[in-house]
DNA sequence: GTGCGATGTTACTAGCGGTAACACGAGTCT
DNA sequence: AGACTCGTGTTACCGCTAGTAACATCGCAC
């Protein structure tokens, strides 16, 4: 039979693509976002063309290698979003799921945040800005939802929940940066320090006096 | 006498430092962070040696690049921090001053968070992780200065207004990134929407009843 | 005039992303 | 059986990049 045969057929390309892309893996994960196309192909036994015919060119095989990380990162990330917890312990739940992400896998959360896309030839039209960092785009939409669906935010709170989702993870992005390299606290404290700035802290500290100069 | 001599020679160098500077920003702000050393050379009227032995590498170049509009953009954003007026306006008045200025020239902006540094060929041993994005570095660590000097947040409050500054910085800049993307609202109203976010409505807001399912 | 240092050039290397052209093995049709 | 197609794989190449070596040239002190 016809599909028989095609489903033949796309069951093994499937295994070779997820072969690749797991060779593809090894080789990003150890030298860094600007492996090479002829590198990712010798840890995959084979020559670039094969890559080529897979993902058409390294852009696709990136963001098949990304989408793979961030689906796996998004999974983690709605099962602390959507435990029946209050929303205080949700937050910092979903904050201590990020943080110790980043942290086991640094590498991993290298290449999904600095794509480093500028190859050097013929990718001269590539457009950057729009191609930036889509992890955090998708992260910060998945955010948006949840608050949508969850917190009662009156009239325009659609627009408002999604200027917060990415704002907060754009917040829990760079806090996150900036621990994982220089490890200046424990997990958890930053965690209660970024919830308690979502807590209005911020607002409610007094006024410092006594400073210098002011 | 030497040292007139000297001063003679560095005056005039760094002048042609700054025409070079001045003919790369014009490139990258043409083609974007991938535009090539040979580009800004012919911009600039010369060839590339010239721009070698007065910037190192690529990567001195943008940095120095990125560098002069970083200290711009950090100075505005000074001034709005250091306005006498209330927390609250001090805030609203920061984030309007940094969205005016993606705002106003995006193609720097882009330029400034996504230096696409991978080249093409020796710059292998590029560490791209610990360059990135020096400028949501320096204006984070310049918030929590602001933030520890002003605002009186206990013991403790040294890391807790770094983690702070960084978060903000975060915060304002994944918004800012999404917003510039898509335009969703007017740039007053997104001020408003982050500040009240740092301001605790998420902590105020009342669950959603009835929502979707759950 | 003569050396010397800065400024500039041309011509090159090594490596990149990407592609065209060719080679082989397995299944299918006649 | 033998020709035909098709997916898989290769080698050899293109145009481009970042970066460098070697040579030319100008201005200036001595």
């Amino acid at each position: 039979m016809d599909t028989t045969q095609r489903t033949d057929q796309q069951r093994s390309a499937d295994r070779r693509r997820r072969e690749l892309l797991e060779a593809a893996d090894r080789v990003v994960l150890r030298d860094g976002p600007q492996a090479s196309m002829n590198a990712i192909a010798a840890e995959a036994g084979i020559t670039k063309p094969i890559l080529y015919r897979h993902f058409g060119d390294k852009g696709g095989l990136y963001a098949a290698l990304a989408k793979r990380h961030t689906d796996a990162l998004l999974d983690s990330l709605r099962a602390a979003l959507d435990a029946p917890a209050d929303r205080r312990e949700r937050v910092e739940s979903t904050l201590d799921t990020y943080l110790a992400a980043i942290e086991a896998r640094p590498q991993v959360y290298r290449f999904l945040m600095h794509p480093a896309e500028g190859g050097g030839g013929a990718d001269q039209g590539f457009d950057v800005g729009k191609h930036s960092a889509p992890l955090l785009r998708r992260m910060g939409e998945e955010l948006a939802q949840v608050i949508e669906e969850r917190v009662d935010l009156g009239p325009g709170g659609q627009q408002l929940a999604r200027a917060w989702g990415h704002g907060i993870v754009g917040m829990m992005h760079a806090a996150g940066d900036w621990w994982l390299g220089e490890r200046p606290c424990s997990r958890a404290e930053l965690v209660r320090f970024l919830a308690d700035l979502l807590w209005g802290r911020l607002a409610a500290a007094g006024d410092r006096v006594g400073g210098p100069g002011f």
